[in-house]
Order: C-alpha cells, then sequence, then structure tokens
DNA sequence: TAGCCGTGCTAAGCCGATTTAGCACCCGTC
DNA sequence: GACGGGTGCTAAATCGGCTTAGCACGGCTA
C-alpha cells in the first residue's frame, strides 16, 4: 500500500524546500539542478548527485501552479465551446484537441455554454482568473459567429466557426466545405449521373437555412460543379431542420416524379437516414435504384445497410490543428492583434461505401 | 473597442496591487474590503467605498492561481476517462459533470487515456501537479476497473465503474442496470408476451461478455423477473461485439424458428438496429410481428420507424452526480480513506417508443 | 600582503493574493 | 502627563518555485 511519493497518510505533497532540506543544500542549489543549470552555475558533481537522489526518494514533483504564478503561464488551455462535448458528433474534436495539447505538455480546461453568451462569459472569465495560456472557442457546427470582447488580449483560436466581426483579429479552422460540396458532385457525375436531387437546401443559391457555413458551402461547391458539366440541379429542398424525418418527408416527395437515374445528395448523413427509410418503404433499393451521397460520416452511415458514402467532418484534425495553431501562437508569444488572422481549411475526406452505383 | 478591463493593449492583468494604488491604500485594506472582511477589520465605509471604485474601473478580478497557492485549492477538478468524451454515446455525462460542476464554481480538467495506464497515470499526475481539488475516474461502459495507487490521497469518485480492488476506498456511481433488466422483463411481460428471446447474452447467467457490468446486471434482471413468472428465456444469443451486424445476424437466425408473439430483448440499441434491419429484411413489421424492448436510448432509438422503446442511460445524471459527491467529499476534507465507500445507483428511465405491442 | 580571479554555493526578491500581528493616533481618565 | 482603550489602517510573513546578485573561500599573481 501507499508506494507512491514516500507520502505519509494526509501529509502534503513534496516540495523543493524538502528535498533542499534532504540533500541538505540550499532550495536554490536544488531548484538549479533539477532544472538542469546545474553545470551551467557551477554546481559539483557530488551535490548534484545528492539532490537527484532526494528528488526521487522523496518523489518531488514540482508544483505547476507554483511555477505558473511566477512566469505567468499554465500550461493550461481553455476550450469553450457551444456544445461540443455533449454532441453526438463532434466528440472526435475534444479528443483531437485533447491529445494534441497533451502531446504540447498542456491540459485543457472544458466548458459548455449552450449557446448562452452569459455562460460564456463567466466561463471565459473562469479560465482566464485561471491563467489559462490561450483559449479555443469551438463550435458544433460550423457558422459565424460572435468574437466575445477581450479575446484578442490573449492567444485565440474560432474552431469549426468564423469570425462575425470583419475586424476580428482572430484566426479560424473549418473543415473545406466546398471543396466537400464540389467532390459529392463530382462522384456522381463520374458515375454517370445526369439528374441530382438535392436535400436540404436549394436548387436556388440563396436556399439555405440560416447561419450554416457548411450549408452555404456545400451548396456552392455542388452547384459549381454541377455548372462545370452544364447541369442544374434537378430540385432542391430547403429543409431548416436536418434530422431523419425531414429527410423521409422531402425523400417521399421525390419518389412521386423519380425517374430512373436519378441521384440523391442529402446535406447530412441523418438525412440521408430518412432518405434510405422513404426508397425502403417504397420499394426503392440502394444504390440500385437510387445513388445517395452525403456529408458528415455520422457513426450511423456506416451501420446502415448498403453503406452510406459519405464525405467526412474530420473533426479530429480540426481539434488538432486548432490546438497546434494556438500552441504555436503562445509561443511565438504573438500578440494577436500583432498577426494577421488565417482561416485554415481541413478537407473533409471521402468515405465511400456502397450508396453509389454507375451509370453507363 | 477595447472596452473591457481598461487594459490598455498587451498590458498585463490587474492585479490587487493597482486595485491598491489607486484607491491609495494598502495592498492588505483593498484585499481585506474586496474579501467582505472591511467592516469586521473597522475599515472606514469611505476608504471602502474607494477601494470598489478603484476595483470596478479598473476591472479587477482576483488571479486564482494566487489564491490557490496559499491555500492549497484551486477550484478545479480532473475528469479522467476512457474514452468518454469521444464517444458518440457518453457525452451527457461530461455535460452533466461540466454544468454540477460549474453550478460550485469549479473547472474541470478533461483527458482521456485510451485505456492505457501509462497515459493514466501521466494524466492524474498532470492533474496532480496543477493542483485540482478532486479526480473523477470515468469510463465509457460500466464495468469494473483497477484505481490506480496515489488517488486514495486526493478526494475522488468513480464514474461508471466500480473498484476492482476490494480494499479500494473510493465511492462510485453506476446506473442500476438491475433494476433496468427487470423493468424490460417486467414491460414485456405486461404486454402479454411469453416467449421471449435475449440478444446479446445468456440464456445461462453466465453467458456474458467478460469484464462488462451491464451485461451481467442487465441479464440477471431480466432472468430474475422472469423466475418470478415461472419463465426461462426463449433463447439467449451471447455476443462479444454489441454491434449491428452482430444483432442482425443474431436476428437472422431467430428468423427461422419464430412463432407468433415472440418477443426481443436487445442489450443495447446498436443490436436493435440491426434486429430492425433483419426483421424487415424478413417481411417482418415491428411491432405488429415482433415486440423489442432495449437499453442505451441512443439517439438512433428516436430515429427509428418505428422508435424503439428502450431504457436510458442516464449518462447527464451520472455525471452530475459524481461531481456532487466529489465536491461534498472536498467541502467535508473528509480523507478519503477515512469515509466508508459506498455505490451511488442511479435509476435507468424508460424512454416508451412504438416498438412494444400489447398481446392478449 | 594586498589584489584578483575562479569555484561553489546561497540570500533575497518576486509572482499575487491572504492573514496575523501590531503600529499610530486620538480621546478620555485618574 | 502617563496610561488605557478604541479606531483605522498597514507591514510582513506565507504559499512554492525561479532568478539575480553576490558572498566566502582558496589559490595565484604583483
Amino acid at each position: 500500500m501507499r508506494l507512491t511519493r514516500g507520502a505519509e497518510l494526509g501529509r502534503k505533497r513534496v516540495t523543493l524546500a524538502d528535498v533542499a532540506r534532504a540533500a541538505e543544500v540550499s532550495p536554490t542549489t536544488a531548484s538549479l539542478v533539477l532544472s538542469g543549470r546545474g553545470d551551467e552555475l557551477r554546481i559539483s558533481t557530488t551535490v548534484q548527485q545528492r539532490v537527484r537522489e532526494a528528488s526521487d526518494a522523496l518523489g518531488y514533483r514540482p508544483n505547476i501552479v507554483s511555477i505558473g504564478l511566477r512566469n505567468g503561464s499554465s500550461r493550461t488551455l481553455g476550450f469553450v465551446s457551444d456544445t461540443v462535448a455533449t454532441s453526438q458528433l463532434a466528440g472526435d474534436m475534444i479528443k483531437g484537441a485533447l491529445e494534441t495539447a497533451r502531446q504540447h505538455g498542456f491540459m485543457l480546461f472544458i466548458g459548455e455554454t449552450e449557446g448562452d453568451p452569459k455562460l460564456e462569459r463567466r466561463l471565459l472569465d473562469a479560465m482566464l482568473d485561471r491563467q489559462v495560456d490561450g483559449i479555443i472557442l469551438a463550435s458544433m457546427f460550423t457558422r459565424t459567429r460572435h468574437v466575445p470582447s477581450g479575446l484578442d488580449q490573449v492567444p485565440a483560436i474560432l474552431l469549426n466557426a468564423l469570425p462575425q466581426q470583419r475586424t476580428a483579429s482572430i484566426s479560424a479552422v473549418i473543415p473545406d466545405e466546398l471543396a466537400a460540396g464540389r467532390a459529392a458532385a463530382q462522384l456522381l457525375l463520374d458515375a454517370g449521373h445526369r439528374s441530382i436531387h438535392l436535400v436540404g437546401a436549394g436548387p436556388g443559391p440563396d436556399d439555405v437555412p440560416p447561419g450554416t457555413v457548411a450549408g452555404v458551402e456545400r451548396l456552392a461547391g455542388i452547384r459549381e460543379t454541377l455548372h462545370g458539366a452544364g447541369l442544374e440541379l434537378a430540385s432542391g429542398h430547403l429543409l431548416t431542420e436536418w434530422l431523419p424525418p425531414d429527410g423521409w418527408q422531402a425523400t417521399r416527395s421525390l419518389i412521386d416524379r423519380w425517374t430512373d437515374g436519378d441521384a440523391i445528395i442529402t446535406l447530412n448523413d441523418r438525412l440521408a437516414f430518412g432518405a434510405y427509410q422513404a426508397l425502403q418503404e417504397a420499394g426503392f433499393s440502394v444504390p440500385t435504384d437510387a445513388s445517395i451521397v452525403s456529408f458528415d460520416d455520422n457513426p450511423l452511415a456506416d451501420w446502415l445497410r448498403p453503406g452510406l458514402t459519405t464525405f467526412a467532418i474530420p473533426h479530429h484534425d480540426l481539434g488538432r490543428q486548432a490546438v497546434e495553431l494556438l500552441v504555436e501562437l503562445i509561443a511565438d508569444d504573438t500578440v494577436p492583434t500583432a498577426a494577421r488572422p488565417v482561416v485554415h481549411r481541413v478537407g473533409m475526406p471521402l468515405r465511400a461505401r456502397g450508396s453509389v452505383a454507375s451509370r453507363p
């Protein structure tokens, strides 16, 4: 029992002073030795040895709080999101952030705002009070958002979001929705489809649920590629909710005027799930009667039969990138305002499964 | 622009000393006033007024790191999990913990171990180095686990896990799987079903994938209730993976010997999804031809047609409870070893949807 | 024998707060 | 006019580490 630290039950942590006492040197010397500056400051090998032995014997670990107090850093980042941790989808974003932070020796404070600006303010303050070295402001789904005041005083990155204020001096990391939209359309064109229905938005460029970057850009990419082939969307269904029943409904109405060779792009996988249900109920088979391409790579996509071909939101990479950039910012000691803000776009990889068939 | 804090660009945080200077008093006085001990220590109302005005004008906020250094606390908890944050299911657990922590004025450090004990050790150390006031050790699925050494030196709670060591002096919070098992069986009995098939485990009490508390207890509850009605499971399918294809497979084999009035209990919702697929492909309709009851309340359950009747894992409550207990432990300043460990069981509420039909 | 230099270590201040002990002043009293 | 007692404020220590400046000692040179 009680193997670590050599700590007596209820005894406090071992401090540098304890080590110094045990090694019969001053705290200064102990500090010097343990921070590797022993040679530089000409501490004899004998003493260095003694200090290190004492340190090991006692299981000394420096108190980061104290170090932080002195030099103003804490090796800690704040991760404030609207609802990422709780979300069924974006957990990987946290995971990527967590992993990358750990690799750089940082810990992560996590906070959720539920979209409440007051709560967000309080959370940010609580983190700043704890001397975080930087802040990641994350959104569950890609959108533009207001950047709270004070964030230009601190290294900070927007994750899966773009700044609303044009003047904001904050960099952002978002998925490359535009490219994914193009690729989705191209995929169906390459498979020989010429009549493509969109479920979730369209057909016009402005027929998009408000505030969603994903909707706008996916639609734009799709339209752009179709235009390049001299085509227009065969139909579009603007939906403000993107849940299975919505996809079911839209697809039902499609079935009445279905012609062989038609294909569907759904703007997310839950819509696609609804589409599967509607097609199945109508006796249609995927992909023989209908090809479907989608976006997100919800775990669902892998469970459907046949598997759903979809463009994945690179959550893990998004989280990783955001931390990577933030750590750089901190290391450079760049005042955010000094650097010019950049938008980093992370590719959305294709998960090809069984929902697309070729047409001659 | 630059409205908060009255901070000049790049200026450091406002400290107590700044406030004292602005109010032309000593830091001591400022501290006394701002911590509400002004009257007690007979500071004149004039001076108190002056200090408060200065504090407001400068936007002073105390540095928690410093306070923590002095009194050894940090208003911070550590949440170490195998893979909760990333999990598709258990995000709500984090959310409950986050909310509750915030309500008590705590922030949460989150860390993921991926089940790697070395990593777990490092994360725990990193948190301890940052002076966390307590630790929650969480598991994505309910299981018994080894409690790492040192955790008996610090307030700590197991979340969704039970201690492997019988001697461990740590309390735990888990879902009440046993009661849910009983309730699931009772629900089908009440609907008039007498022939009940189990997908995921059984039929014997030991036919359970290793290491899962959920499997053991759900099965035990089901068997207990059936026995009470003088029944046995009509069949059981031990599965070591609980994914849709596994459910599909098991259900297919069930279909060959299906008799009218049979019902299925699947040990989680993904198995149920597979069962739906198999039944649908065989031309069976849920719930007319087959009633299904399940566990977890995966979002999926609400998307299926008909909706899946299932017993929810109370993730949010689990997280809340764990923090609540931990905060109590911290407030009581109880040495963990002093208190006797308790296992708190949180009820699994029924989500009744459309997958169960009554038999006369 | 004073001055200089190198060696090996330490005192003391600092980070930002809290807290204990106590100082200076004024009033009233004997 | 010294003493006691209340009033209103502050100096200084403390938490745990880092860092700058510098001390003490011995040996060598002038």
